[in-house]
Formats: structure tokens, C-alpha cells, sequence
RNA sequence: GGAUUGGUAGUUCAGUUGGUUAGAAUGCCGCCCUGUCACGGCGGAGGUCGCGGGUUCGAGUCCCGUCCAGUCCGCCA
């Protein structure tokens, strides 16, 4: 037997126990004659006491960090207790040890405070994976995922595999594409998500599916995105959006409570996609704070509603917003006493290339009622209190004001608000805010091919009462600044996101279960009947024969983990992640394949 | 595809206006130490300043190119 217990487990109550521990050596403390070695398992940390008569041995059998220890010997109560570790009370008093294995140096600390950067943690992985501070990463994970089966499992869903190896349907991310050998020429492409899959399985009458699942998707990477990543894919029969809703807003707040022991009691807020954009400025907003976004001036087209205060701004001859299509302000709580180089700094933030803008105009409403612009010259005293009235700003505030086109305009202000809203420290890491996102547009306008694509999936069922409005060719807009302008922009869905204190943590969608929709919404995207049959003729040959009417939705895992753990990277919750570039920096892929390879597969390789 | 930050000892970093032998901490090696747990003390080894080119009497430092890594924009149905 390699071990009676682990370096975990023993106790006070376990003194004069003779015990073997098997482990890695974290740290030796050399003292004189006698010897402390800190053993560590996934477990926790037990101290080794080698007394004077093991000298002799241990130095002929040196040991280092990282070397694998297996060591019997007599629990023993410590004389200095460490109140830091669970098993701070006891040690081992060793009577005999085995080195099971040596270890290099290695190339970083194994503790939490760790010396090591990311690209050494990558590449050493596997000694990266021994830190506390990973393990729990990885532990939260493991819970997250036992939580999930736990609670679909005890509603009644069934946890189905689907194939990786599948058609490819360019639409959407890109492929991973990967070549058959025994077709030459021809290609499976691995899933960027089970979604026809698991609609067959509720046509088949499974009406109750999930699976904790990999996808892949051939885009550049973030923080927060990775190439192959983990959903939690589910799809029910029989239900409309609201069903949908309360099962999983269900599963979120059990995965609250098992995980992080918050009781999650309160209704979880719904908002349309159009009132976020209207008063977040973007599809996923953070409710945790509020800071909502004032529109002074915006595209009639835009947001049907009803007031228009554009009058308040207008009428004195101050060009930045007569000339600006949206004006949007948003007030920073308490921040009236920010100095010049405060703001200046914030103007430069919204100048940066990835915001866009040209400048920020400020709004000072002082505490003693009185106010200070940078547009002083253009409005007088009482059109600032107007304008701050407007914004919903006490005295005390400060005013942020951006100018400019729409799209561009109204991303900054949300991105402003994020940003003095994080430095404001009014993200709390240890809050936690959910909300459903509703009424999301069926179409977005892609202006780099000129045609409408479809915003959630082509399997998305459109509001009953816009179907009329869609028609049987992908319109194409002459001006295509001004897509919002069409009529297709208005078009809604059946489909919902929930949102995580500013992250999508799931979309989905109610879907279409009737042949004829679907081909009226593949025509609509531009598909002929021929391109429909040869890439979706098995989903529309199924809709024939007794389709349920369905929905789902999905969850990204590996995200929905790092939020839970605090963290704003994702590789952390990843027991072997990919870098910037797809790399596996561990295993050093992807790499070059044998010529052997490639002429089993009939492929030539011709590099640009 | 674009923007931006970084690359100096095993590791994390500092390195002034271009100027003598490139430093610190930590790790590593050796010696000492019977209650440490970030042990302590003394000593030592350890550098292609990412790579290539240029400017200069002289380049870690300035310029050009390139590679690698991080973050962001585009992209991600």
C-alpha cells in the first residue's frame, strides 16, 4: 500500500496513529540536525519531522522540491502549532521514507503567490495544475458541472452524446474542418454547437435533452474565448419562451446555492433588447450598478420612442452636436471634484482607436448647486441644470458626455459606463446580478458582404406577428449605414440571453418546428431550395414528420465558472488551455503531419 | 486584418541624457544552525539584454525589420 492516509486528513484525534503519506515535497527546512519537509497532495499539506537518527540517510538520499515522498512514520502533536493549515496541529514523526521519484528544479514556485508568468505556467501545465489556486479553479468547475447534471437530471432531462464529426454549414463562426480519409476530397467539420442535433432528438421525442458539451469555432481568440470550449446544451419540447425561462433562471440560482451557497431569491429582471440598448448602450449590460445612459439626441429610426428631448441640446449654435447623429450623457456619481488631469484622462480613454471617439464633454453639477462645463461658452447656467435634470445627475455628479454616429456612439457611452463604473468600484466581484435579455432582433445587417445574416441562428423563430414582414430575398440596403433604417431591422425573435453581472452566460431561442417557416426563413436569408436542400434537407425532411414545437438554450460553461470564480480570463477554469494564437503551448500544437499523412488524405499542402 | 503593451540571470523585475566590470529580490549550489512553517546566518555560481540589420568613437538604451507573449478592436450564427 502506497499510503493509510492523505496529506489532508490527519488530525488531533489521529496522534500516535502510525501512518504512511504519499506526496510531493514542497518545501524542506533544513535545522540543523533535524529536518522539516512540507509533503503536498491534492489533498492539503502535512508536516514531515526527520529527527537526527535519518541524518545519515537523508544524506544519501537528498531531497528537493517537487520530489515524489513516500514517508511512515508516528503522528505526533506539534510543539508549535501552525493555525494556518487544517493540519497545523499535528506532524509525522518519520521512522522510514522512499524517494518514489526525483524532479528537476522546477521553473516556478508551486504556491499560490506564484513567481511563474503566464507563458511558463502554459507551457508547464501540468506542475502549474499542483498550485492551490488552480486546483480550486478546477474544483469549481467539477462542482458547477455536478450541480448542472444534478438539477436537469432531476427534471427529467436526458443527457444525450451527439457527433463531433459533422457537415459544415458556413454560417456564422468558421469551421474546424477536419479530412476524411476513405471520402478524398472531402471534409467533416466539427460542431460550433449540437443545434441540429438536438432538434432532431426533440422531432425523435426526447423532449427533455442536455449535455455538458465541447464545441469549436475557428475565430480569433480573447480572454474570455477559447477555440474548443464547453457548453451546457439544452433543448425542451413542448414549451413556450416562458417555460424556458423559469427552468433555467431554476438552474442558475441551484447552481448559486450548491456552489456558492448564495440563496438567489429573487426574481431574476427582464429587460428587452431594445431597453438595454436604450439604456445600456449594449445587449448585455451590468446591473449591479446604475449609472443608465441619458439620450440627448438620437436617430429617429433607431429607438420608436416616445419622448424626444433632442430640444435641449439644440438652438445654440454648438456644432460637436448639431452635427452629431446620437448624443448620449451619462453621470458619474460623485465625481464633481475630478481634477483637470482626471478628466483629461478620461478624454484620452474615449479617444483610444478601440473607442473611437473624438472627445468627451464634461458637466460638473457642483455640491453647492452650481455647475462648470467644458461647453460653458455654448450653454449658460440654466440650460446645464436642464441638461443634468435630463440626466438623472445630483449634485455632486459628474456628466460624461459623447457625441457622434450612432452605433459608434452609443458603444462608447456603455463602454464609459463600464469603465468609470469599475474604477468607481461599484462592480462588486462578490455580487451577483442575473438578467434575461428579450425581443432580440432575428436579422443584423453584415456590411461587409452586404447582406442581412441571421442574429441568434437560422433556426430561430421569428415574433408571430413579424413573419409577414419577412420576404423570400435577402434585401440588399444601398446605403448600408443605413440598414437600421429597414424594415428587416425590426424584425424580432424568440430569443433570449441571460446575462451575468455584464456577460452573456446563455442564449437560446424558441425554435421553428414548421417546414414551411423555416424555408421562409432560409429564403429570407438569401437560400434557394437547392442550397436549402443540400445543406439543412435532413432538418426540413424531419420537420415533416411530426415535429414538436421547441426551444432551448445554452450556456457557456467555461465562463459561467470564471465568473463564479472571480476571475475575467477563462483559461484559469481550463485544465489545459490554448493562448492567443490556438497554440497549445505544452504539447506544442498544432504542429506539421507526416507526408504520409497527407497522401493517405490525397492532400497537397499549398502554403501562401 | 488592425491598435497597443511587453521580451534583460532559472524566475519576477529595475536599469537615468547613449558612456567604466548590466543590478535587486527570489530560486539554485556549498557551509553553519534542535522547533521551523516566507526559517535564519555566511559564502558562491549564474547574462547571446528575443533575433537580424542600421546610426554612433561607443547601443540593454536610438532607428528599421522580424519573431514570441499579453490585452483590446474587427471577428465570434
Amino acid at each position: 500500500m502506497f499510503r493509510t492516509h492523505t496529506c489532508g486528513q490527519l488530525r488531533n484525534l489521529d496522534i500516535n496513529l502510525t501512518t504512511t503519506l504519499a506526496g510531493w515535497v514542497q518545501t524542506v527546512r533544513k535545522f540543523g540536525s533535524i529536518t522539516f519537509v512540507d509533503l503536498r497532495d491534492r489533498y492539503g499539506i502535512t508536516q514531515l519531522l526527520f529527527s537526527e537518527s535519518l541524518n545519515e540517510q537523508l544524506e544519501a538520499n537528498p531531497l528537493g522540491r517537487e520530489f515524489v515522498l513516500q514517508a511512515t512514520g508516528t503522528v505526533n502533536e506539534r510543539s508549535n502549532k501552525n493555525a494556518n493549515i487544517p493540519t497545523g496541529d499535528i506532524e509525522i514523526m518519520v521512522t522510514s521514507f522512499k524517494i518514489l521519484n526525483k524532479s528537476a528544479v522546477p521553473p516556478f514556485k508551486i504556491e499560490d503567490d506564484t513567481d511563474g508568468g503566464d507563458e511558463l505556467r502554459m507551457k508547464y501545465r501540468f506542475m502549474d495544475l499542483r498550485r492551490n489556486a488552480v486546483k480550486k479553479n478546477l474544483e469549481l468547475r467539477y462542482a458547477v458541472g455536478r450541480s448542472t447534471r444534478n438539477y436537469l437530471h432531476e427534471n427529467q432531462f436526458m443527457d444525450i452524446e451527439t457527433p463531433f464529426l459533422i457537415k459544415s454549414t458556413p454560417e456564422g463562426a468558421r469551421d474546424f474542418v477536419v479530412p476524411s480519409r476513405m471520402n478524398p476530397g472531402q471534409f467533416y467539420a466539427l460542431p460550433q454547437s449540437p443545434q441540429t442535433f438536438k432538434q432532431l432528438l426533440m422531432v425523435s421525442g426526447y423532449d427533455r435533452y442536455y449535455q455538458i458539451v465541447k464545441c469549436f469555432r475557428d475565430e480569433d481568440l480573447r480572454a474570455d474565448r477559447q477555440p474548443e470550449f464547453t457548453q451546457i446544451d439544452c433543448e425542451m419540447a413542448f414549451v413556450e419562451q416562458e417555460d424556458i425561462l423559469q427552468m433555467f433562471e431554476g438552474l442558475v440560482k441551484r447552481i448559486f446555492k450548491d456552489v456558492k451557497d448564495i440563496d438567489y431569491t429573487q426574481q431574476v429582471e427582464r429587460m428587452t433588447w431594445q431597453h438595454a440598448m436604450w439604456t445600456y448602450g449594449n445587449d448585455k449590460p451590468d446591473i449591479r450598478f446604475d449609472m443608465k445612459l441619458t439620450n440627448l439626441k438620437f436617430p429617429s429610426h433607431t429607438f420608436p420612442v416616445q419622448e424626444k428631448i433632442d430640444s435641449l441640446i439644440g438652438g445654440v449654435d454648438f456644432k460637436v452636436f448639431d452635427e452629431a447623429e446620437t448624443v448620449i450623457a451619462v453621470a458619474a456619481p460623485g465625481c464633481s471634484e475630478y481634477s483637470r488631469k482626471q478628466t483629461d484622462e478620461l478624454t484620452e480613454w474615449v479617444k483610444r482607436p478601440q473607442v473611437g471617439m473624438k472627445g468627451l464633454i464634461f458637466i460638473k453639477c457642483n455640491v453647492d448647486g452650481s455647475f462648470k462645463s467644458s461647453v460653458d461658452k455654448f450653454y449658460n447656467e440654466e440650460k446645464l441644470k436642464a441638461i443634468a435634470a435630463a440626466s438623472n445627475a445630483k449634485a455632486g455628479d459628474l456628466i460624461l458626455i459623447v457625441a457622434g454616429p450612432e452605433e459608434r456612439t452609443r458603444k462608447a457611452a456603455s463602454d464609459l459606463r463600464m469603465y468609470v463604473g469599475t474604477t468607481l468600484g461599484l462592480r462588486k466581484a462578490d455580487e451577483f446580478k442575473l438578467l434575461w435579455v428579450l425581443d432580440f432582433p432575428l436579422f443584423e445587417y453584415a456590411e461587409d458582404n452586404n447582406r442581412w445574416v441571421a442574429r441568434h441562428h437560422p433556426f430561430t423563430s421569428p415574433k408571430p406577428s413579424d413573419i409577414d414582414t419577412m420576404i423570400t430575398n435577402n434585401p440588399v440596403i444601398e446605403n448600408a449605414a443605413d440598414y437600421l433604417k429597414h424594415p428587416y431591422a425590426n424584425i424580432k425573435a424568440n430569443a433570449y440571453d441571460m446575462v451575468l453581472n455584464g456577460n452573456e452566460i446563455g442564449g437560446g431561442s424558441i425554435r421553428i418546428f414548421q417546414r414551411e417557416l423555416q424555408e421562409k426563413m432560409f429564403a429570407a436569408l438569401g437560400m434557394d431550395a437547392a442550397e436549402q436542400q443540400h445543406k439543412f434537407g435532413f432538418l426540413l425532411g424531419a420537420f415533416e414528420y411530426g415535429a414538436p414545437p421547441h426551444g432551448g438554450i445554452a450556456f457557456g460553461f467555461d465562463r459561467l465558472c470564471s465568473i463564479l470564480g472571480g476571475s475575467e480570463s477563462i483559461r484559469d477554469f481550463i485544465a489545459f488551455p490554448k493562448n492567443n494564437s490556438g497554440r497549445d503551448m505544452m504539447i506544442d500544437a498544432p504542429s506539421e503531419i507526416d507526408q504520409q499523412q497527407f497522401n493517405e488524405l490525397q492532400i497537397k499542402l499549398n502554403l501562401q
